[in-house]
DNA sequence: CGAGTTTTTGATCGAGGTCAAAGTTTGTGG
DNA sequence: CCACAAACTTTGACCTCGATCAAAAACTCG
């Protein structure tokens, strides 16, 4: 068990605990900079020279307000949410620890969707003035920026794979999705706590929310998985 | 109408002109460098100086080979593609007139994808070597590709939408996004050439081309836009 | 012109949506 | 710490829309 608190386990979800800086997509930029990229990051900085943290349900950022910064995520879920010119809300991402939000809005300057925190949450802020005056004194930095972003547009690429083909398949790919990218980042992928509303996991695979509910009751009846409530174990 | 080619319309597309460099997401990069990014790009470059063609079906590059450019698309269309795990294929992108392919390789140096052209096209290259070299010594160059990327997640994240929700609203949403675009580069959104089969917007939409075409009949008959075969007025 | 491919149309079937209601968890205040 | 309300989740019954199978029609291109 890779988790880090196991002792807590299965009761804590493997996204309660703050994940190390190296597993961190951040990680490469943090590294070669100093000072910690949290250091005097402004008011929000509660801890100096490390994360801070956000409450359930708290907005981390709205869309159409000004993008001040990246961020990265070290403790919790947060999910991203589109408004539809129809007026629906659509989850369109969910971000784990070691991932990193916001790099969607250095194009407009403006956040694309709302950002909110589905758990007590931990991040990191890279304040954009910085990130560019870095980038421009270091160039590795600026190459290391270009990889992150372009293996954003891959993710972003494959994720529709998970809205496709047969329910049970989405249902399916959606918890391996979660498990690989936990694990990834050192963190338990085969214990997991399903920070997201049944009604999220529907949005984001565009589906109803009874036929999530079906579908994890005939995955658990295939013994595939073991879920009750929001507690998720794979076989 | 805003098409170069009004004289031969609706016989011919829209993207078989070239489009204007200033159209081109590629521009800001080209604006900043000389000599221009296509001049002495290697034996790819039949007219040095200009945009080098490929006929209809022949591949950019194929997924996992080594990335060592990035293409502006002057003219033509071209489809990204992938095959999945259960190894099927399936078309995740179209790419139109000033559209840059193979950002997405910046991150591993490989392409994670087929580009196919899906009629005679011409594109322009930046070599990754040169980009590197110059964002090196032009930060606000770096900048510039920091942008593009970003605007391309942005568009990765809005694409889902295509996907989902009734039949007719991803058809005609698919449609809608052919049009948008094409205007946005200059040229004309209204009299649309579907260079790509029945099967490929299936397969991009994740649908049957039963469906493809019976929804395409059903605007028809709503008179919201006029096909025939290939051809496409929008009403 | 003619063989191959692509597209259209028709008939039938089933997966997932919809509506309704019961059951469970979560969070708050006494 | 418990009780209760609100929110979330599960389950059931029925129905619709898009998939599937089949075949004809219309392009494409040598």
């Amino acid at each position: 068990m890779k988790n880090n608190c196991q002792a807590m386990l299965p009761a804590m979800p493997s996204t309660a605990c703050a994940i190390a800086c190296e597993a961190c997509d951040l990680w490469t930029i943090c590294r070669s900079s100093r000072p910690p990229v949290t250091r005097g990051a402004g008011r929000r900085d509660r801890r100096a020279g490390f994360a801070w943290q956000i409450p359930a349900a708290a907005y981390l950022f709205r869309a159409g307000r000004p993008a001040r910064a990246v961020y990265g995520v070290r403790q919790g879920t947060l999910k991203t949410v589109r408004i539809s010119p129809d007026g629906d809300e659509r989850v369109v991402a969910f971000h784990l620890p070691g991932d990193v939000v916001g790099l969607d809005a250095l194009s407009t300057g403006r956040h694309s969707g709302d950002v909110i925190a589905l758990e007590p949450s931990a991040l990191c802020e890279l304040p954009l003035t910085r990130l560019h005056g870095w980038s421009a004194e270091m160039p590795e930095l600026a190459r290391s920026m270009l990889q992150l972003l372009s293996s954003a547009i891959t993710e972003a690429w494959n994720r529709p794979e998970l809205t496709r083909g047969a329910v049970w398949q989405r249902v399916e790919g959606f918890i391996g999705d979660l498990s690989a990218r936990l694990e990834k980042r050192g963190l338990d992928g085969r214990h997991l706590w399903l920070s997201m509303s049944r009604a999220d996991i529907a949005s984001f695979l565009d589906l109803r929310i009874e036929t999530i509910s079906r579908t994890l009751r005939r995955l658990r009846d295939s013994d595939r998985i073991d879920v009750r409530g929001r507690r998720l174990v794979l076989q």
